[in-house]
DNA sequence: GTCTATAACCTGATAGAC
DNA sequence: GTCTATCAGGTTATAGAC
C-alpha cells in the first residue's frame, strides 16, 4: 500500500509499452506472441510480466490509449458550437488524415478488436455517449433528416468510410496502384483537400431516386 | 497417381469446408482453432487432418475460394464494354452490396489476411492484373485523369470505401446507430440507391481547391 | 472414414538466482 | 530490476484401434 512513484517514464516500462503498442498495432491481439513484444522492446519477456501482469492487462493499456489518443484529437473540433458544419469537415477531415499517416494501422486495429467483442471496449470506453452528444452530430442529424430525407449514419458511414478506408486497405491500394509509402502518403494529403468537396456534394443531393 | 473422385460434396469433406469457411470469417486465422471448426462441422478434430494436411492448408483454401467467388460476382459487369461508366457503377453497387449482405464478414476477413501477409496472397490470386486490364479501370482512368485531374486512385477509394466500409465497421455502425440486423441491412439497401449517385457528385467535381 | 489417445509443439506465466 | 530455467495449459498434428 505504500505510494509508488507510478509516474511516466520508467525507462523500460515505457519501452515495453511502446513495443506493445507497435506489435499489437501491426499484428492484433491473437496474432500476437509476448515474445515478440520482449524482443521488440529489447527486453526478457519475464520483465512483460513484471510491469504488467499479463499479456491482456497490458494489453488493455494499450487500447485505451489510442482510442482515447483518436478521440482526444478529434473532440475540440466535434464539439465547436461556433463553426459551420463545412467549416467543420474541413477541420476534421485533415486532422484525421494527419493522425492516420502517423499511425495508419490505429484504425484497423480498432476495428479489429471491436468486431471480437463488440460491447467490451464500445461500452468500456463509452464511444457512443462521448461522440452521440457532439454538437457535430447535432448538425450531421439536421441536415440529414431535414433536408434530405436519408438516416444520417449515411452521412457519417460516407465521411467515415472516405477517410478511414484508405488506410484500411493499405497493402492493396498501394499494391493496385504501384505506391511506395510518399506516394500514397501525398494521396492522402490530396485526399484533405477533395474529402471535404466531395462531402459538400453528398450534403446537397437530395434523394431523387 | 489413381485418379481420385475430386468430385465436390464429398459430404463430411465439404461440411469441414463449410465450417472452416464460417469460422474462419468471423475470427480469422490466428483467432481461430481447429477444435473450433470440428465441433462447427459436428465432426472429429482428426478428420481435418484427415482431409486437409494441416490448418494453414485448409486455410490457404478457404480464402482463395474466398476471393474467387467475390471476383466472379463482379468480374463480368467491370468487363463489359458495352455499359457506360455511370450504368456499370450502378450495377457493381447492386451486386456488390447483395453479395455484403449475405457475406458481411468478407471484406474485413480478406483485409485482416492481406495485411498479415501483404504478397502472399495478393500475388498467389494475382489480384492485380485481373482487375487493373477490365475495361471499367480503363474508364476510370479516363476520367480521373483526363477531366478531374486527380490520380484513378482516389475514384476507386471512395467506390470501395462507400461501399465496403459500413461493413467492416458493421460493429460500430449497429451500435452507434442503435440498429438491429434487419435495420443495418435497410441503410444498406439504401444505399444501393444513393452511393451511385454520390458517385456522379464525385466524377463530376473538378478539383478547383 | 471416423474415432480415441497421445505425441510434439507453442505460448503465457512464474520461481528463483543474480 | 533483469535474467535463466521451467511449469502449466492449450493447440496442432499424428498413430493406431475400430
Amino acid at each position: 500500500m505504500k505510494k509508488e512513484a507510478v509516474e511516466k517514464n520508467s525507462s523500460t516500462e515505457e519501452k515495453i509499452k511502446e513495443a506493445a503498442r507497435k506489435v499489437f498495432l501491426q499484428k492484433g491481439y491473437a496474432a500476437t506472441r509476448t515474445r515478440d513484444i520482449a524482443e521488440e522492446a529489447g527486453f526478457n519477456l519475464a520483465l512483460l510480466n513484471y510491469y504488467f501482469r499479463s499479456k491482456e492487462k497490458l494489453f488493455d493499456i494499450i487500447m485505451l490509449e489510442t482510442m482515447q489518443q483518436f478521440l482526444h484529437s478529434v473532440r475540440e473540433i466535434l464539439s465547436d458550437e461556433q463553426t459551420s458544419l463545412q467549416e467543420k469537415l474541413e477541420l476534421l477531415v485533415e486532422r484525421y488524415i494527419d493522425v492516420l499517416i502517423k499511425n495508419p494501422e490505429m484504425p484497423f486495429f480498432i476495428l479489429n478488436e471491436v468486431r471480437q467483442d463488440p460491447k467490451k471496449l464500445v461500452s468500456k470506453i463509452g464511444l457512443k455517449q462521448k461522440l452521440a452528444e457532439t454538437y457535430f452530430i447535432q448538425q450531421i442529424r439536421e441536415v440529414a433528416g431535414k433536408e434530405l430525407a436519408m438516416h444520417p449514419m449515411q452521412i457519417i458511414m460516407n465521411l467515415m468510410g472516405m477517410i478511414v478506408f484508405p488506410f484500411i486497405a493499405k497493402p492493396i491500394v498501394q499494391h493496385m496502384g504501384n505506391l511506395d509509402q510518399d506516394a500514397f502518403n501525398a494521396l492522402m494529403e490530396e485526399r484533405k483537400k477533395l474529402i471535404p468537396i466531395w462531402l459538400h456534394g453528398v450534403l446537397t443531393t437530395k434523394k431523387t431516386k
